[in-house]
RNA sequence: GUGAGUGUAGCUCAAGGGUUAGAGCACCGGACUGUGGAUCCGGUGGUUGGGGGUUCGAAUCCCCUCACUCACCCCA
């Protein structure tokens, strides 16, 4: 035991934050709306546990994904049980639907979920280790209309949060059909130029030479448009049903492009791919990011139901989002003496019931003190408590914004201050 | 995991080898014992991220380490 050891202060852990008050009050009204918007469109929490067995994201995440083989917080609990705070919540879903036998309820079923996700990365300017997302998804429709109505809806929710020049990124990635075609075509063109891409992309042609797309070296830049694009690969059902999500979107008017390279992560998408991004992110731009996931449910030994969802980033969604919080008022009680100390307690009571946010501080001050103090916390209410005002049962309450000042039984104030709620 | 940048008071920053490391803001108190914001005065607050080295002398120069930030990778 050394007693010399520097003495280190205990700090929130790398990739980690505190949000705290003023903050939090944003992420409050930016979690309302979703849950209001969500809820229009038939949405409906559901909320599964953080931590889940290390296996669910092996078989639903992909065992060769970055997220499983490099960034996932697992451990061993004290049952010996390998367990994983959850990456993302996908997995999760089709876990409870299988569990509960969800899909035996009427379809399509939608559901939505807000909450912490984890992943060790190393942390950048929108990248965190704790992040939190919004995340919706739903089971049990083909028509590509609902592709598209995720997306409206995803609009619906950026708008309602002030969010500008957001750009929708769409791609279809086939299906098992014929996707490996593609990706046979791909590897099979990247290798045969390999000697003329980057050092970086030559590891790239192995491993993922979709990602050679986004290089950002001319020379590789220039290989990689002559190389086969999924497009042309697509099978006759998933072309249609990549043109009929287009047709959708103009339907809804929401602006897009079509990013033949946008693959996404994740290994279990297919058809749709989308992405909507924002300027003003840094390096992480992507503020929603979401797919189809016809096959999920029947890998995990489900019933065959097809999948659609998308999840948003939080902390990239708030800042770009402009909220605007609404202004709270409340009542600071200014009173002088032990007597009127306690009548304030009760009176306090009385205001809070209706609805009324009261503050009574316990350290006794002057009269200036406890002016100077209301000021400063930003009170809009001053109710003075003192001899005179006990011995007449009416109280002098001043409106601090217009340095008004009125007198009135307790009552009397309390339809004063609501009027004045009301009128605001 | 790789690379670069930055670490001085709660916050924003000075001091660039030479007394006891300063200022603004914030916080607490006073001028002002029944009415706030302004002004003035005072006060609390630092092992200069940590450790080692060079030097008569280190916040300053060197090495190591830690933290944060940004980028690569990947993604929300």
């Amino acid at each position: 035991m050394s007693d010399n050891q520097p003495k280190k202060e205990i700090s929130a852990i790398k990739g980690t934050r505190d949000i705290l008050p003023d903050e939090a009050r944003l992420w409050q009204i930016a979690e309302a709306r979703a849950r209001e918007i969500f809820e229009l469109y038939g949405y409906r929490e559901l909320r599964a546990p953080v931590i889940e067995p290390t296996e669910l994201f092996e078989k639903g995440t992909g065992a060769s994904s970055d997220i499983v083989t490099k960034e996932m917080y697992t451990f061993t609990d004290k049952g010996g049980r390998s367990v994983t705070l959850r990456p993302e919540y996908t997995p999760s879903v089709v876990r409870a639907i299988i569990e509960h036998r969800l899909d035996l309820q009427a379809q399509p079923l939608r559901f939505y979920y807000i909450g912490p996700m984890f992943r060790y990365d190393r942390p950048q300017k929108g990248r965190y280790r704790q992040f939190h997302q919004i995340d919706i998804e739903v089971f049990g429709e083909k028509d590509p209309a609902v592709d598209a109505e995720i997306v409206e809806m995803a609009h619906r929710l950026l708008s309602q949060l002030g969010v500008e020049k957001a750009m929708t990124l769409v791609n279809s990635v086939g299906c098992r059909k014929c996707r490996p075609a593609y990706g046979q075509e791909l590897r099979k063109a990247s290798m045969a130029a390999r000697d003329r891409l980057c050092p970086d992309c030559q590891r790239k042609a192995e491993l993922n030479p979709l990602r050679i797309f986004d290089c950002k070296v001319e020379s590789c830049r220039e290989v990689a448009a002559t190389f086969p694009l999924i497009s042309d690969f697509l099978c006759p059902e998933c072309r249609e049903h990549f043109q009929k999500f287009r047709e959708y979107l103009d339907f809804y008017g929401i602006e897009h492009r079509v990013e033949p390279t946008l693959v996404r992560g994740l290994d279990y998408y297919t058809k749709t791919a989308f992405e909507i991004v924002a300027e003003h992110l840094g390096a992480q731009n992507a503020i929603c990011g979401g797919g189809r996931y016809d096959d999920m449910v029947k890998e995990f030994g489900g019933p065959d139901l097809c999948g659609i969802g998308f999840a948003m980033g939080l902390e990239r969604l708030l800042s770009v989002a402009r909220i605007q919080v609404p202004k709270s008022s409340f009542v600071y009680f200014a009173y002088l003496g032990q007597q009127a100390k306690k009548d304030s307690l009760r009176l306090a009571r009385l205001l809070r019931s209706e609805g009324i946010e009261c503050l009574v501080e316990f350290k006794e001050r002057g009269m200036k003190a406890h002016f100077s103090r209301a000021n400063k916390l930003g009170a809009d209410w001053v109710l003075v408590v003192g001899e005179d005002e006990l011995k007449k049962g009416k109280f002098q309450l001043k409106d601090m914004v217009n340095s008004r000042q009125f007198e009135g039984s307790a009552l009397e104030l309390v339809s004063l201050i609501k009027g004045k709620k009301i009128l605001e």
